[in-house]
RNA sequence: UGCGGGGUAGAGCAGUGGCAGCUCGUCGGGCUCAUAACCCGGAGGUCCCAAGUUCGAAUCUUGGCCCCGCUACCA
């Protein structure tokens, strides 16, 4: 199966806020280590995701910061860049929704959808800020309850007395923007008409009960068993967007959670084009033996296992022929590795409060292996978890330094100072060398096997355990003592040695993959693991935006047994990872909810 | 009010019918190659409570208590 083409397809951040802990280990970091891990494995793999551009709260933004809703969106696309890199989220495309592809492959989509029948429009009545001269959304729309009088309801819903409103009733309506007072206005919308594809959907889902995580199953065809589907409205009145691309529609666009996911195919056809390869994002959209994996959290489920799949059926093999193909369906969703939720220091994540880790501040005083080892010990695959501070001490000091790291700095210290840099010849193996090695080769089947199935926490510990195993049999073997009586006996030990921790530098490397290549030029190789990444400029229509690339020439990390050779030079060795002060656990702590 | 998740050793978790496990911490021992790291052993649990099903339940059923999240154009 090495040329299963693999789409990993990532959430696509709000280009709104700043990304915090429980982003990362939400959805980015898990994408980047299953990536990493099939290309180890030497599949095709197209790892794809951008900045989402569009939607009222960064025209909201731009206003109260005086500038335009392009220029906020860009700034916190370019902090994505920044910390992206950082932290070696190997996206092979990072771009964004504002680019002529973008638009062009969503208006496709919204046409193939059209073609086909699967949507209709209706008018329906909005709020309409005067002030302003646009609608706005129901939640930036607040007034007085008419069921229990409390003065701060939002016009569809009263947070004090938990009663649904009808907007039209609501009492003495401002505007929570500017405090004016909007009215009602009459408007027409495109809605996708989700019954229609209601059997079709749930025909997907049902195919796929085997191995779609429980919180997935749940939230998708569990919902609907309880109430039926209805139709979506996917327009809005707003001009910071997609154009409907109709006439007579003048001033509506495609609406986000429409258009943004879209992205994952625009962004394939975006990374083709920028290889001079127009047709290879076609490998991981027409190819039937293409498998896409969807990393999001939970928040993010209906739209990737429902909407999102009713689209791509709604799509037909209309969408190629829009595109000059010939017929193809699209890929519907392989899998749809959804995570729950972090938390921190036992309360909920919040940006406002400033109750959040942030990525990039987070990297200005600690490495990007550390945090990515945390945040994968404590993923939240299966329920929610908690980002402690000391217990990233522990975690960090205790697990990746006392276990792993030490184990690859006593041997490889070991080994330079005694055999001059050169791995020893270590003649006819032991029953017990051969005993390590083979528990340790055994890991490329049972990490693998944790691997496809999206199982990262337990592929991390499978490993871990592993490099315990070796530090057990250096603690038998012991060469610091089999090196005064018996050098033969001791080049052994370290042949033997470093050889299993070249074999876990492979099975670590999707998780910790900057200490990793560290390792690999101690171990005297010279081509990294990994491809590199780049951020490049692309110019268009709409002006210009940034993208994240990753160029795997150079790549020579793989899935398979160590064949290092004896006397094969060594580098010299130092620790990988940096031991933490106990201090930082309250002075981490004392930053928490504090705005500056 | 409704829906969902959860209550297992000091902490964090795994475990969905068959002698209660893992990591960290703790106590004792070993080693000294290594970032006082590594290895071995011990202590420590009424598996929230109650009733029930069963030869047998942490694991299934029912009732109760407690904690958390969500309740939908906050993508």
């Amino acid at each position: 199966m090495t040329d299963t083409p693999i789409l990993v397809a990532v959430a696509w951040p709000y280009a709104n806020a700043e990304i915090h802990v429980g982003n990362l280990t939400g959805a980015y970091l898990p994408a980047d280590i299953f990536a990493r891990y099939h290309r180890l494995r030497g599949r095709k793999v197209l790892m794809v995701s951008g900045s989402d551009a569009h939607g009222t709260p960064i025209t909201l933004r731009a206003d109260a910061e005086g500038t335009t809703p392009y220029a906020a969106y860009q700034r916190f696309h370019n902090s994505f860049l920044d910390l992206f890199q950082q932290l070696g989220l190997s996206y092979d495309l990072f771009t964004s929704t504002h680019t002529d592809n973008h638009f062009d492959i969503s208006k496709k989509i919204f046409n193939a959808l059209k073609n086909n029948g699967y949507l209709y429009t209706e008018k329906s009545k909005q709020w309409y800020a005067t002030s302003q001269g646009r609608f706005l959304p129901d939640r930036y729309v607040e007034g007085t309850c008419y069921i229990c009088g409390d003065n701060f309801a939002r016009s569809d819903q009263c947070d004090k007395c938990g009663s649904l409103l009808e907007a039209d009733k609501l009492i003495n309506p401002r505007s929570k923007v500017d405090g004016s007072t909007p009215e009602l206005r009459e408007t027409e919308h495109y809605y996708l008409d989700l019954g229609k594809l209601q059997p079709q959907v749930v025909g997907f889902l049902k195919g796929k009960q085997e191995h779609l995580r429980p919180n997935v199953l749940r939230q998708s065809l569990g919902q609907m068993e309880a109430e039926a589907l209805h139709g979506r409205a996917i327009t809005r009145d707003l001009d910071w967007g997609i154009p409907v691309p109709l006439e007579g529609w003048e001033g509506k666009c495609l609406y986000v959670w429409f258009e943004a996911v879209i992205g994952y195919l625009s962004a394939s056809v975006e990374y083709a084009n920028l290889n001079k390869l127009p047709a290879d994002w076609q490998n991981w959209w027409y190819e039937p033996q293409a498998k896409s994996y969807y990393f999001i959290g939970k928040d993010n489920i209906p739209f990737h296992a429902v909407i999102w799949p009713a689209q791509l059926i709604g799509c037909g093999v209309e969408f190629s022929r829009l595109m000059g193909d010939p017929p193809h369906t699209l890929t519907l969703p392989f899998d749809v590795p959804a995570n729950e939720f972090m938390n921190l220091e036992a309360q909920k994540i919040s940006g406002s409060r400033n109750w959040a880790v942030w990525g990039l501040d987070f990297l200005s005083r600690y490495d990007p292996d550390p945090l990515r080892y945390y945040l994968t010990v404590n993923m939240p695959e299966t329920k929610d978890t908690d980002w402690n501070w000391d217990d990233f001490y522990h975690r960090n000091n205790d697990e990746l330094v006392a276990t792993w790291g030490n184990l690859v700095n006593r041997v490889l210290a070991f080994t330079y100072k005694h055999w001059e840099g050169v791995l020893p010849d270590p003649g006819l193996l032991r029953p017990t060398d051969k005993e390590l090695l083979a528990a340790v080769e055994k890991g490329f089947e049972t990490v693998a096997g944790q691997m496809e199935a999206v199982h990262l926490r337990a592929a991390l510990g499978e490993s871990m355990r592993l490099s315990g195993e070796v530090n057990k049999y250096l603690d038998t073997s012991a060469p610091w003592f089999e090196i005064k009586t018996d050098k033969a006996a001791a080049a052994k030990s370290v042949y033997t040695a470093i050889l299993a921790i070249d074999n876990l530098k492979t099975m670590l490397a999707p998780f910790i993959p900057f200490s990793c290549e560290r390792l690999h030029t101690f171990l005297g190789y010279d081509a990294p693991l990994f491809g590199s990444q780049s951020v490049e400029s692309v110019k268009d229509s709409l002006g210009e935006h940034t993208v994240l690339r990753y160029d795997p020439a150079g790549a020579s990390g793989e899935w398979k047994v160590s064949t290092l050779q004896p006397g094969r030079v060594l580098r010299q060795p130092g620790p990988l990872f940096k031991k933490l002060e106990p201090e930082i656990v309250e002075q981490e702590r004392a930053r928490l909810g504090k705005k500056d």
